[in-house]
DNA sequence: GTAGGTGCAAAGCTTTTGCAGCGGG
DNA sequence: CCCGCTGCAAAAGCTTTGCACCTAC
């Protein structure tokens, strides 16, 4: 399970490839659109905005992109992320830069941080509680910087 | 807004009946049974848990359940816990006790737990990211005390 | 050639909406 | 008596499943 054969860090596209050939699956067009949609994008993404990017390069079926996105989960390749109103979104899982995000209440737009004191916290506590904490997310709502007046003149 | 009149503490029966009368809202048996039923439960439910306890006092339409949650919700009497794959429960807000929830891997069960240190984090977040944050969420997948074997002999 | 990949149509689920009749204040 | 409450039926999303055909290896 170590992708870090050469040394060098692996790209995301290449550890999905090996992931992906060495669970016996092959390279359909429409999963490498998939996964070349999901490393160029920073943040999460819903299946119908996947299916609509992909609309511009082949007519891809919805029902492949949600097969995809499953078979891509359970890899461990990507992660759901589900950010309230039943809306859940997906994106890569990388290496490095783990994180959590923030739902702007005014643009609906999902933004992502990082913060090493809130791992901490959430680890502590797994310890605290003594739970087995296989996972965590968190998510944020709130006003995003670029919505957010800036506060010049607060009291 | 301050329904501490009294100076006791008040029950989250009668806040919420205050809410609701405040709101022009009557008091339908459905509402009443909604409201017994989440006053008298320690954690979250969902709507059809909800719909099926509710059968035995009363046959209940489930589009009544939404629309009594939806109302419940506006007034923030109740609150959404989605806690993954889809999974949308509903609990009283109460004036103490804020906490967050565990999804136990094994028996699917949802569990609560507060923690100091993680609001603090989070409060910490928000300023370093000068962030307004108006809510958080915090979900934790793993095994529940129950479920984890009393790893009574660890190295 | 043989699995896996994909499109299409249809089914499944949860949640929402419209409407008519009931019921609380 | 009026407006809100509720049940019923239907619709609306989003996601999954079945099946036939195509394609990578």
């Amino acid at each position: 399970m170590d992708y870090h054969t050469t040394g060098s860090t692996m790209d995301w596209l290449e550890i999905a490839d090996r992931k992906l050939s060495s669970s016996g699956l092959k390279k359909g067009q429409v999963r490498t659109a998939v996964l070349e949609i999901l490393n160029s994008q920073e943040c999460a993404l819903s299946a119908s905005q996947i299916h609509h990017r992909l609309q511009s390069k082949r007519k891809t079926a919805l029902p492949s992109v949600y097969r995809i996105l499953e078979a891509l989960e359970e890899l461990n390749i990507v992660q759901k992320v589900e950010i309230g109103d039943g809306l859940t979104y997906y994106e890569a899982v990388r290496e490095k830069g783990h994180h959590h995000h923030l739902v702007c209440d005014s643009c609906g737009e999902l933004k992502h941080f990082e913060d090493a004191n809130l791992e901490e916290s959430l680890q502590g506590l797994g310890k605290r509680l003594s739970l087995d904490i296989s996972a965590h997310e968190v998510i944020l709502h709130g006003e995003c910087q670029e919505c957010s007046p800036e506060e010049e003149n607060k009291p």
